[in-house]
DNA sequence: GGTGTTTGTAGTTTAATGCAACATATTAAC
DNA sequence: GTTAATATGTTGCATTAAACTACAAACACC
């Protein structure tokens, strides 16, 4: 009932943030000195080694061994100060996919580098929730040894889902699972008591393309996951944005009704499907692969960049109409269908200039190449921020004496 | 170059921010005593008491005179707590939209609420930025005598432009400016140094809208206004979404090209214009109105009723593609041609669902009818919003001294 | 080697919240 | 009508964490 953002600070509060400020400031910018730090979190420097002593005697941070390459550029003047980082194994993440055909586990540290990752095929329509929850929990575990558990701090799920921000699934059209709360069930089939958060795949993807990048970039990013279905993902200001029912950015389903024939969708039209249905019309192969078709594309067959033409109109037309509601500056696609993009990016830039009104301004597009792990990444990621936030649960002691019953009045 | 979510509480920023949320919490819920206060903003009563104390001294709260109507309801036990409230006329804010034929004044009290308005006809595209700024601001104070001007707190302009959040504009077609620093004009232009914001006329409208209701709509709320243009706002947890450009939101620019004819953009298909043009075609009297067709389409009128027709279709066709990107929950209909849609409102409905696929879920859609100050209003409620938060001057003391050169390391 | 500059630390001060206790105002119960 | 119960507002004191001040240390430059 009460506004988070009305909440007023106490005293253990502030130092709790400001932890968490230090932790983020370091993640973010790797390596510190404290007069770094205080002067980044705008503290007193005897304030900011009174922080960092602190989370030194918590294992979190520790002063690096001096194998720095001596930075480059201008000589600094005065006493040089001692850097500090973070001890990146001092806990881990876990974050797992649960896809159609795959389950991709990911684990990263306290820097999100990536420990390690495992991806296993999985037949994900015929199989129970329960069972894929079970299967992706034992993947995900199987590497870690049982002394090193207890340094688990979170672990994330990502899944092609319509889901609230409580991880409850709405539907999940692609694997058959319609209203089952999903981090519940991964909650219940740990054998850790940590947090859990399941989010739909391409917004994890989104989170984990964009999360820990030193600039955080102020402004609307529209990534598109590409691969037979089409995922969005919407992130403002460096974090996502889910929407009223966490479907932001499921630009997937926009009508493109300028393409000939039927109404059909952004996806209809951009997937990989779409593609390959129309090239295994044309291609003198037996079984074409999408590999083959950006080959014909680049060697220039007609029969194939005429597809690619369409591709390239439809894809367009979707950025276009979206960039008219979020009005995002950059664009970043994702998926092994992004991988046409370099081939007709002046395409897609000539119809775009066609389609929309000049005084528009036309975002920047790029090309993510993460592997096959970015969405189960993304889905530690969320962790990890969460860590590194005050919701963390390192502040627990203070968050559980919420929720008390309290009366409004008229 | 500092990321303002990275910096740390000092002591002077608790009580700011305390301040600040009682504040909040006296505007949001109208009358609190010391310990519902306390309550909510999770503090002690002591801790309460104090900050009543100092924003009592400093005029901007009170006790509330013993008229309030004895809440219904369960009766409590126990000693009553003194009401407080804020002190409307403590200070003061004033909101403009420089319309295209007309220009709007605002004045609005710490209460957020309307103390005076103002609506003159404008001819915008024949006067000189420069002039409009100076007729605004002349019309905006004129009411306002000397004694009271010092407690103005925040000035605001609402225009149709594209702008940055900074104020500069950057296009304003209706108008013929192009790059212009509108809120650095105004500033000029005003015979006092307080806070200057300007924002897109819609945006402003979607902020005025829902600024200050008690309940905080947490969700997404898309805000059409359609008048001869088709402006929208996008409000996300009760705050404006901007996008990168300032852009978002502008529905009207989307291409719905399921209508017969020649490609066209939502705003030709829903605006006044195509309406009146069309229903020009049909009606037999000189010079129709929008009333008249009004009239015709609640009279059931054949040719009437296909133009509202057609103006549902396309209007739901718009709801659903932008939802389909924005996810919203909640649309609010506003300007003249929102008269139509509660004779529509099932057509529109029906339309929504035959459009979009049926696991989608349907936002509701409800009509706003403010009166035509609506986004001088909301103008002037951006810096009511600006002073209740941090950045307010009244800490600008410790603002001041941000901005210090910062060098950067690799 | 001296000077200047920046860093890290220690001791002291300041400010705001939390806590506990108490007077106060009202309802409920006898 | 008196007493008990309950919640409010206030007061003095304790606690906490950051700011401030001062100083030793480490390095660059002359």
């Amino acid at each position: 009932m009460n506004d988070p953002a009305l909440t007023a600070s106490s005293h253990r509060r502030i130092r709790q943030s400001n932890e968490v400020a230090a932790l983020r400031a370091l993640h973010q910018f790797g390596r510190l000195s404290r007069a770094e730090l205080a002067r980044k979190l705008r503290l007193n420097r005897s304030s900011s080694g009174h922080i960092i002593a602190s989370l030194t005697a918590d294992g979190l941070v520790r002063e690096a061994i001096e194998d720095s390459p001596e930075q480059p550029g201008y000589a600094r003047v005065g006493r040089p100060g001692i850097m500090l980082e973070l001890v990146p194994d001092a806990i881990f993440f876990l974050g797992v996919e649960i896809g159609v055909e795959h389950i991709s586990t990911v684990e990263i540290d306290l820097g999100t580098n990536i420990v390690s990752t495992n991806v296993e095929p999985f037949d994900g329509p015929s199989i129970s929730v329960e069972a894929a929850v079970d299967r992706a929990v034992n993947m995900a575990l199987q590497s870690i040894p049982a002394s090193k558990l207890e340094r688990c701090e979170g672990f994330g799920v990502s899944t092609p889902a319509q889901m609230d921000k409580h991880g409850l699934v709405r539907l999940a059209p692609l694997l058959g699972w319609r209203n089952v709360h999903l981090a519940e069930l991964v909650r219940n089939a740990l054998p850790l008591r940590v947090p859990v958060l399941a989010e739909n795949d391409a917004n994890a993807f989104a989170i984990g393309a964009t999360y820990g990048r030193s600039e955080v970039h102020s402004g609307v990013t529209l990534f598109l996951v590409m691969e037979s279905g089409i995922g969005g993902g919407i992130i403002i200001d460096g974090s996502l944005f889910r929407g009223a029912n966490g479907l932001a950015g499921e630009i997937g389903h926009l009508i493109i009704s300028d393409a000939p024939g039927p109404r059909r969708n952004l996806e209809q039209l951009i997937g990989l499907e779409n593609i390959m249905g129309e090239y295994r019309k044309t291609s003198t192969l037996d079984h074409p692969t999408f590999g083959n078709f950006l080959a014909d594309v680049q060697d220039r067959l007609p029969s194939a960049v005429s597809i690619a033409e369409q591709w390239a109109k439809a894809l367009a037309m979707g950025l276009v109409q979206a960039c008219r509601i979020i009005d995002a500056d950059q664009i970043v696609l994702g998926g092994s269908v992004a991988a046409l993009y370099p081939l007709m990016a002046a395409r897609v830039a000539a119809h775009i200039h066609a389609t929309q009104e000049s005084s528009f301004p036309v975002p920047s597009i790029t090309v993510n190449d993460e592997g096959t792990v970015g969405s189960a990444f993304g889905a530690a990621c969320m962790l990890h921020q969460r860590y590194l936030s005050l919701e963390s649960q390192r502040f627990a002691g203070e968050a559980a004496e919420l929720e008390e019953p309290e009366e409004d009045e008229g």
